[in-house]
DNA sequence: CGCATCCGTCTCATTGATCGGGATGCCCGT
DNA sequence: ACGGGCATCCCGATCAATGAGACGGATGCG
């Protein structure tokens, strides 16, 4: 059921199609699109014109294809990522405005930290985080939170996989990873120090909706070394004015 | 070429599965997806099946449907609507913290005013105004200053057709209409007072990108009788700053 | 200037995926 | 016990989707 292995049918191709537009290529031209989703020239000039005319996909000045503010506009309208930010977004003003650094929202999204928000001050660094991009659930802070709260599958599957290391300081031992993710638990917080990037420090904690469930990790990014604690404090007052908005009674 | 009167193709069904989600209806079974969407029922149940292999939709613990994060997560990593949002964001913070009240971000899209972003403070009133939400271009703020400002295709477009009253002070008269478009382009704002609910007044603001083009409106909500004159201020500073990040040099 | 690419558009015969009616079984409320 | 609503599975007919190919225009290079 889950995976069917042809690989083909309407609906996928729709996906590929739309899969090949990302962060850097947000526009190219229909036969690019064909290359780079396999598709037959004539193919991909079809099925971008059909999802043109259903207003997913509109065409630049110049011919070139790029993503619908429609389509940006039905994912937004009704997904619980939209709910949630919203219920953080005030939250994460205020941390912002007091800790000056990168703050982010970041949710667990097939087996990966996805991220939902992103605020930036004028004096924050560099900016690997991106609205809506992806990290390695081992990797960052925010995502040792979601996968310390994940359920013992989630766990079970990421420990025995592949751990790819960014730099020389991310946890790519299983046992390490085991050990980091209980201290996670103890403390109710992670900090990834140069996991990234060792220029930087990532400090995370869980957020929970009402039924207890750990829904999304609020973090902070800072140079290597500062001191953590101001941040920590800051962060788990956010943390319990979203949980206040989205229902918790504490 | 523009449209065929058929409305049938894979893509259109795709398309009308997914426009049977709504802001209210955020998660329906499979069987209210395929009457909403005029489908049969077994139609229905495999194209919702299709769309969950491709990861679009959810299945709900209880078997429910809900629209993917994946499909948030690919209209918003590479539409332009993000990076108009990323731009504008730092410069609303700003404008909220001054004048306390709903500020937003709104776009041309299909005739109508799309609402990138808003952000409310904790003193704001009621909230018509959503996310990635819609509203008329002659009864809304940031619609007079839209349409103001875009082509004369579509001022002729809107003037020849029917102006929904949403108020009793909504602006209904083409000609009535015209004159306030004019007065927008000659004060370089719109004030609607009273167009949406009869309580609140809407000031809004073109912002300009490098081209010169106006690709966006940003606008603030007033009770009633505020005075505007400061919300302008703060708009035109707020216009400047978004401009400066959109690479206009002033 | 001529040649080589790359693009978009169009046609058309073939085929295989899509379609939808219907049967089955489950769950829930009455 | 019963009826309604739902998800799931099946299957033959159909027809829209498919993709190779040809054509013309735009651009770039030697």
């Amino acid at each position: 059921m889950a995976n069917s292995p042809t690989g083909d049918s309407v609906t996928d191709r729709l996906v590929r199609v739309l899969e090949t537009f990302t962060p850097s290529r947000t526009v190219q031209t229909a036969a690019e699109i064909g290359r780079r989703s396999g598709l037959p020239r004539s193919s991909a000039h079809r099925i971008v014109g059909e999802l043109i005319d259903a207003g997913l996909l509109e065409r630049d000045d110049d011919r070139r294809i790029r993503i619908g503010m429609r389509l940006w506009e039905l994912a937004t309208r009704s997904s619980q990522a939209l709910r949630l930010r919203q219920a953080a977004l005030p939250a994460m003003e205020r941390v912002q405005a007091r800790i000056r650094e990168h703050t982010q929202l970041a949710v667990l999204e097939q087996d990966e930290a996805l991220f939902l928000e992103r605020l930036s001050g004028p004096t924050s660094g560099s900016n690997v985080t991106r609205i809506a991009g992806r990290l390695p659930l081992h990797a960052s802070s925010s995502g040792l939170v979601l996968l310390a709260y994940g359920t013992r599958d989630l766990q079970e599957r990421m420990l025995a996989g592949r751990l790819p290391r960014l730099t020389a300081e991310t946890i790519a031992d299983p046992t390490a990873l085991r050990r980091k993710l209980a201290e996670v638990r103890t403390l109710g917080h992670a900090v990834a120090q140069g996991s990234i990037e060792l220029v930087s420090t990532g400090v995370a904690v869980p957020v929970r909706d009402e039924t207890g469930t750990v829904v999304a990790a609020l973090s902070v990014v800072l140079p290597r070394d500062a001191p953590t604690a101001a941040a920590l404090d800051e962060l788990h007052r956010g943390r319990r004015e979203i949980e206040r908005t989205l229902g918790v009674r504490s």
